[in-house]
DNA sequence: GCGCACGGTGCCCAAATGAGCAGAAAGAGG
DNA sequence: CCTCTTTCTGCTCATTTGGGCACCGTGCGC
């Protein structure tokens, strides 16, 4: 009889029967919701194991049985794992974003920060010592974050008290550390200072030094990476007209914990960097996961310079910036 | 690290983070869609293989991953299924009818020859006999059947030509056997005669032996079912009153190839037996495949009565009559 | 009419997989 | 603070699975 199945299996664009369909349609079930293995399906229809592998490898090659995985909409989770993939990463997120909408950016900063209170909630452990840096996302996160594991907190940089909402600048690590029922180190100075002796100083100061001096132990860093522009990132904000423009003309392109970077991820203003109390690359190489928080198209580029620091092995960011960076 | 990793699983509900979501997803992917082994799944995330098959367990379980099974939506591939594995079929098709509709019989039995056209097309070979019982079910397959390997069909039983669109009677025969090239066996008889002596002589009569005598050699039987009621069988429209309800009062519940059956499917009355032009059971019993034409609510019960004689080991019926047998 | 290529089938063997088991860590409760 | 329970993890072994191979029948072209 075998001999014959072909008469019906011969046509090229191969039009099943429905017999054949409703059969195949019991054996996928049968294989993959019910488990049962494909010895057990041959044997109930009474085809040889191989016949039903190549009925449901075909099956699904045609699409007549479909899988399809099911995320919360507001996670992508093609991007996220194109993204892990590409850039080596052990942590990617990339989560919805509407790129049309250019008065969502604080919406979609606001959609950052639950993703990665959630990603902290889900990777932090008693043993990790979490370092924050200070931003905006970081003040986004701060309140979405409502589980914690019993992890002592620290914070990564000093804040710039520019604007009104920056009040509570500290909030975030407190709040963090309160979560978890941990210690928190937060850093009551500033990001950046007039000149390299002050800095050096306020690192040496008791209370800062609590601080700073705990940045070697931490386990799990969350850093974000701002964009040369107005409202993009705390250093540009903070400094005069003067600065931003010499330091746009040396081809800053992104700063990430302070630092000013060009393009490819090099440091570009070495000097600036004595003037900030922050945690350094050296120092943050060494931490066994960093993750950087990037929202918002204005900062494709500037995510693209940061993660050519290989400092990050982890990254938080939108559709619009995945969408940038796998270009 | 391991050890830790409880911390996030611990919660009973088990909140999945973003990280594991799209990992999960990850995961699903490589496995289900790209056909990797989770072996290989482990390695790439840096997890054991038990972790991978454990997270894609769950996942399945949880309905992260979904299979759906996309079929024609005529075909009920979960009542087709459960009908074979209740009866024991080895073909058992199921389409969809809209029970609600009274006027649209003709229709639903219109898609049931569609269907079972279908069925033949897809199971019927070089090497088959195939035989054809004569009713309205035959009638609406046969324009349906565009396709047939090159078999010898056989008309299984004489015809009523009481309805004008009976002249044609014998056309579903001719046109099976027109499709698939073969040769062809009518009957141009009619299916009940006044008394058994004159149907024993048709039985022998030239043209007509030709058919009988090869009822034995048939490989795969196309039988409908029919009620006893008025436009449901054809003995029954064929019948005067009084023999209606003489055998309406012996528990007549379906008619099958000409014989009357009660509700457990045992042929009521003999003597009709004599007189009727039609595969016997004991011949039917000998063939290989007999697959079971029945649609429409109306013929529900008469279906279960059938199904209890053993003799089909195929169906091919609608929705409503399908959750009659499965209730 | 005949050979040839082809698609389908089943089998062998190596790789992959699942079930059950033991150890260990986390959390609850005393 | 300690212990018990629960749950998770990774391991071993038996089973399952898939790729490659040879066979067979068919349809096609020469």
């Amino acid at each position: 009889m075998s001999t014959r199945e072909k008469a019906r299996t011969g046509a090229r664009p191969h039009h099943a029967g429905p017999e054949e369909l409703v059969q195949t349609a019991a054996m996928a079930r049968r294989f993959y919701l019910e488990g049962k293995s494909k010895i057990e399906i041959a044997a109930e229809f009474g085809i040889s194991r191989f016949k039903v592998a190549r009925m449901l490898e075909t099956a699904l090659r045609d699409g007549l049985i479909r899988l399809d995985i099911r995320l919360p909409p507001e996670l992508d989770a093609e991007r996220s794992d194109a993204l892990r993939t590409r850039y080596g990463l052990r942590h990617a997120i990339v989560f919805t974003s509407q790129v049309q909408d250019p008065g969502g950016a604080a919406l979609v900063t606001h959609r950052l920060g639950a993703v990665a209170a959630g990603l902290l909630a889900e990777i932090v452990t008693e043993d990790d010592v979490l370092g924050l840096i200070w931003g905006p996302e970081i003040e986004a996160l701060s309140p979405e974050l409502t589980a914690l594991a019993r992890c002592t907190v620290v914070q990564l940089c000093g804040v710039t008290p520019l604007r009104p909402v920056d009040a509570n600048a500290v909030e975030a690590v407190r709040r963090a550390a309160a979560v978890s029922r941990g210690v928190a180190y937060p850093i009551y100075a500033p990001l950046l200072l007039p000149d390299g002796a002050t800095a050096r100083m306020l690192r040496r100061h008791p209370g800062i030094v609590e601080a700073v001096s705990r940045f070697s132990e931490v386990t799990k860093a969350v850093i974000t990476v701002g964009a040369w522009g107005p409202g993009l990132s705390t250093i540009y904000d903070a400094l005069g007209d003067a600065e931003r423009e010499n330091y746009r003309s040396l081809g800053t392109c992104a700063e990430v914990s302070g630092h000013l970077l060009d393009a490819e991820g090099r440091i570009v203003a070495p000097e600036l960097t004595e003037r900030i109390i922050a945690i350094s690359f050296e120092e943050l190489r060494r931490v066994p996961d960093v993750i950087l928080l990037a929202d918002g198209a204005q900062r494709a580029a500037a995510t693209a310079a940061a993660l050519k620091t290989g400092l990050f092995n982890g990254i938080v960011t939108d559709t619009g910036v995945a969408e940038y960076l796998l270009a």
